[in-house]
DNA sequence: ATTATATTAGTAACCGTTAAAGTTACCGAT
DNA sequence: ATCGGTAACTTTAACGGTTACTAATATAAT
């Protein structure tokens, strides 16, 4: 005979102390109705019976669920690696579960998985949307649906939305004007697809800096795509067909990895034969030679303030009010991007 | 009036065709009862009301979740992200979630999160274990409820369980023997805690290569430490206070990364100073100077067997036999741990 | 002494789905 | 004409909790 043991429910505990199932679930739950002594006898005995509470049936009947759902579209990445981080910390001290999914740069995948987290009624969504995302109908009814959602770091465009972003535009300005200032005239740029805010408002950024110093804007020195290594590599390789531009500043820091070793592979140096400039970091920059100057992004401010948004959200309810916060960036000037005529003495330095 | 819409239920449906919810659940799930007009049109009105399952609703009914629990000690590490990567393509092509939880090698939040994906009743959990773990109780209840898991990389010990490793005897063994056939003979060695199985093991490989070569283990050569960056970096700071091995083999690739770093605080270089070589790799290894050679681990592997094995253990239910499968390794040869006659041939050439 | 107020526990209904066991109508075979 | 089988639904009961009321008792206030 197979050890059929069914898992313990309320109903076993309350038939073994002689009270009802309802005095065990709310003494479970401290409710107040339940005096402490007889707390103390149901928790004792829930936990010699090896009572575990069955989350399905308490969601399905209270209706809650806390659980965030958090989607990201790349895992294996020092940044969403270390947002997903601050958002599980967050959770823990919240006593709210993560459900976390990888949509890949997958728009399908991401619908998939949006549909997923909605069957699972998770409480709220936290996601950063995959660069081709295509989803904006899904938005919208989950808009309709009233389940509180916040964007961060990628998100769509439609002000009916809250988000947390990093402060793009001026974060891109403001590396373009230090290049600007450090000697440099013929700034390219590799940019990210255009219809997601990331690559437009760091292109924007990109642009006013220029305007703003009077300095004309080749579109052949722009290339967009996507948002990782290859597409940087790619598009180096495609830059390099033609007349190089002084210095490249690039939407991502992965973007710029793969620009570092396209760079590497066609023999040229950097920062003195093509230089580079990063919108974020990663903690692979210490061991580059040259280190990168980059933008530097707040990557915990990024999930913790994504998750208190959700938490408001969630609190709120349809009274909550779209909310756009953006954090602010500064730059971290390293070993490119520097002042042209210091390279020399930078170099000798190194020796 | 605020617009109180309860999510659309099957009764809503089946109310609307006439119809009852049995009949639409059916045809929802292409369930043989009912007929394909039938289920067409079902179908079609279910999605034109914007009809979402309650996964929780029908997790209690059935009694089965398609889900999968995963608990990896770190993400923000390349090695993991990779496993976790592969686990959730696996999980995607047999329409699986997942439910992934992060332990942050704390064996408290450990426990808690295992108990809160019994809670969800998992159909599976796979873990990676936390440094200090402590939970063989939690497991042994697991075990005895006889819901089906898989440790993977890092294990317990116990033979009731099942695994998926790598063979760490194995790898280590032929790593420090490769530095005995390059020359060396005072090697060092950064290892991981011994109460768990990557730490023992890796060690045991180490000493066993130096006994079949007849070299003498010096214990003052050895330390003890965790899987991190930090405690790579302390551990060299421990051992340069003596006097340094020729070569350390270190536990995992981000203890190298942190001896990397102490090293180049300290003023010494590799590997003529002091040289370096590692169980496992990370992306960043392309970038150091010089680069390490290494136990080369294939992750994607682990995260595939684990997910592959994890399901036969959910399909046999108490048939399922504990199986342990060990995963050969391969040595990568960077510019670290070479033949230290050819050391001066190699920096000519690199110049 | 009597009424008001906590305190503690119990009752019954419901959450949305699925599983298992009917029911009905129709068909071909004997 | 009867029987067995099957296709296509329906009926009835869970699944394990929680919630909103209700009831009983004890305590305090008047």
């Amino acid at each position: 005979m197979s050890k059929k043991k069914t898992q313990i429910t309320l109903q076993d505990i309350a038939d073994k102390l002689k009270v009802t199932k309802v005095t065990v679930s709310k003494a479970l739950r401290n409710h107040p109705d339940i005096s402490n002594k007889t707390k103390k006898l149901i928790k004792s005995t829930a936990d010699k019976m090896g009572y575990i509470p069955n989350f399905a049936a308490r969601n399905l009947s209270s209706k809650k669920t806390s659980t965030i759902g958090v989607i990201v579209p790349v895992i294996a990445n020092s940044f969403f690696a270390q947002i997903i981080d601050s958002i599980y910390n967050c959770a823990f001290n919240s006593e709210y579960d993560i459900i976390l999914a990888v949509s890949q740069e997958d728009s399908d995948k991401e619908r998939k998985q949006l549909e997923t987290m909605l069957a699972m009624r998770v409480d709220g969504i936290l996601i950063s949307v995959c660069e081709h995302t295509q989803n904006l109908n899904t938005f919208s009814k989950i808009k309709a649906l009233g389940i509180p959602l916040v964007f961060f770091d990628r998100t769509i465009d439609d002000d009916n939305f809250s988000s947390v972003t990093i402060n793009n535009i001026q974060g891109a300005f403001n590396a373009v004007e230090k290049a600007i200032e450090n000697g440099y005239r013929n700034i390219g740029h590799i940019g990210g697809w255009q219809n997601i805010n990331i690559g437009r408002d760091r292109y924007i950024g990109y642009k006013q800096a220029l305007a703003r110093h009077k300095i004309h804007l080749d579109k052949s020195n722009v290339i967009f795509g996507g948002f990782g290594e290859e597409d940087g590599y790619k598009a180096f390789m495609e830059l390099n067909e033609k007349d190089l531009p002084e210095i490249i500043f690039t939407v991502t820091f992965p973007v710029a990895i793969g620009v570092y070793n396209a760079v590497k592979e066609v023999g040229l140096s950097i920062p003195h034969e093509i230089d580079l400039i990063a919108f974020g970091q990663s903690s692979i920059n210490r061991f580059l030679n040259p280190k990168l100057s980059y933008v530097d992004l707040r990557t915990n401010d990024i999930g913790a303030k994504a998750f208190q948004l959700i938490m408001e959200y969630i609190r709120e309810g349809h009274n909550f009010k779209p909310k756009k916060i953006k954090i602010e960036t500064n730059i971290v000037m390293n070993e490119t991007c520097i002042n042209k005529s210091i390279y020399t003495e930078i170099l000798s330095r190194k020796k």
